[in-house]
DNA sequence: TGTCAGCGTTACAATTCGTTACAGAATGCG
DNA sequence: CGCATTCTGTAACGAATTGTAACGCTGACA
């Protein structure tokens, strides 16, 4: 497991999903469980950052589970896992037909799922989708521009200045949200996919060092604008080019 | 099913391969059931057209299912389906572990083998650029180009340079996925079939060897970029031609 | 105006990665 | 079959990036 992956379990049994969430948060995954598919709808909307993988019952309440499958393939490539009552095979060919990636019969044995999360996560990551905000091949902002593709920057002067992953990752966020106050958590969740400490002070790090490649001043910010309190944001406008 | 896709059984035992034979050639699939693993072999050479889909029993004679199951994700894209004996849940563990892409114990409901046929199928073909890449004959980046028949680098000044078989596969996986991070575990996953231990530095030895055929820095990189803490990026677009 | 929380920056330690050398395995050739 | 060459994995050293700690500055609030 490369990172801390992030997987959504949505089952309206409240034991099966504490004795999930503890299993899979044990195996170092960051988990979130929730009884009813109603917060699917905000997940893949940002600021929420979407899962890794869904884990989806298919018995809902009111036999959700498979519309809500439905629902999610029309919207989104993100994995879905879908639990099915042993035996209901009918159940796991209309789950397999509407587009779930795998299933898997309760009750189960937690070693199984935990080798079926791995083995869709792997399928999903051999063949990285190309989402909208991926085919992005280069972003402007004022004179500079940087090249996606390559991860370049390209300054003013058009010099190229080699950033590092982490200065990569906060510039892409920057310019995918131009003109808006991206709060500080928010920060630490999209680049480190993790919650920050009280006294946590890696954005503050990563934001002065994504400063200075762009020439910006902490003090007197052209590009970088702090909101004391709130976060961070990025005062030019952002083109995206494809 | 949009087309006569060529299912190819593999299972020891004369009445599976009957009865699943019939079942699919009824549904318009093109089969052929062999009792053991020697025609895969084969199968994957021409003038043999390679199958569209293996379903391969995991208990073959001398329990060659596993193995031959690994054999096959080395040097094929093929998925396979795998067939396991009722509750065996470390059999259907160490399957997705090598690879398969699915698993149906016996006895099994026919319909819900066609479903799982199907959702395979349609999961393959969702990278239609993936199953046709073996046809591929060569692959232009900036100056250079790489014949896929003969396995031979050529550099901008035409000289013929020779690839061990490592360096070429992971030149063929960055010219698959240009442009795309592709992240250290799911590298040593597509070189060699395995998952890497916490320490395992394979990957940038052998990252650091394709640079020098490539001529390029890996303190200043041009063509293979290092997202630290994630994996490679090959910068370059890659244009495939047949 | 004074205080303090929040933030910018810098230095240093820890971690990750690039490269090289060497030994063993695999392959090709006479 | 023996030998030479190539390939690959392991270990080790050094460079670059990132995380942590600390100091000083700034802004908000009483």
């Amino acid at each position: 497991m490369a990172r801390n992956d992030f997987i959504l379990i949505v089952d309206d049994d409240p034991e099966i999903r504490d004795l999930l969430q503890l299993f899979l948060v044990r195996h170092g995954y960051r988990v979130k469980a929730v009884p009813d598919g109603s917060f699917l709808e905000s997940a893949l909307e940002p600021p929420n950052l979407p899962p890794d993988l869904i884990i989806l019952d298919l018995m809902l309440p009111g036999g959700d589970g498979l519309s809500w499958c439905q629902w999610l393939r029309k919207r989104s490539r993100i994995p879905v896992l879908m639990l099915t009552a042993r035996g209901a095979e009918t159940d796991r060919i209309a789950g397999l037909e509407t587009g779930a990636d795998d299933y898997l019969a309760k009750p189960f044995h937690p070693e199984e799922l935990l080798a079926r999360i791995r083995s869709v996560l792997r399928r999903t990551r051999s063949f990285p989708d190309r989402l909208d905000s991926e085919s992005i091949r280069e972003f402007r902002f004022g004179d500079w521009r940087l090249l996606t593709g390559s991860r370049e920057l390209i300054d003013p002067q058009n010099v190229r200045i080699a950033l590092s992953g982490a200065e990569y990752r906060l510039l892409r966020i920057f310019l995918e949200r131009p003109q808006t106050v991206i709060q500080r958590e928010v920060l630490t969740e999209m680049l480190w996919s993790r919650s920050p400490q009280p006294t946590d002070r890696s954005v503050d790090i990563q934001v002065s060092r994504l400063r200075h490649r762009l020439h910006d001043d902490g003090r007197e910010p052209s590009l970088i604008r702090t909101v004391r309190g709130e976060g961070y944001l990025f005062a030019l406008a952002a083109q995206p080019a494809r």
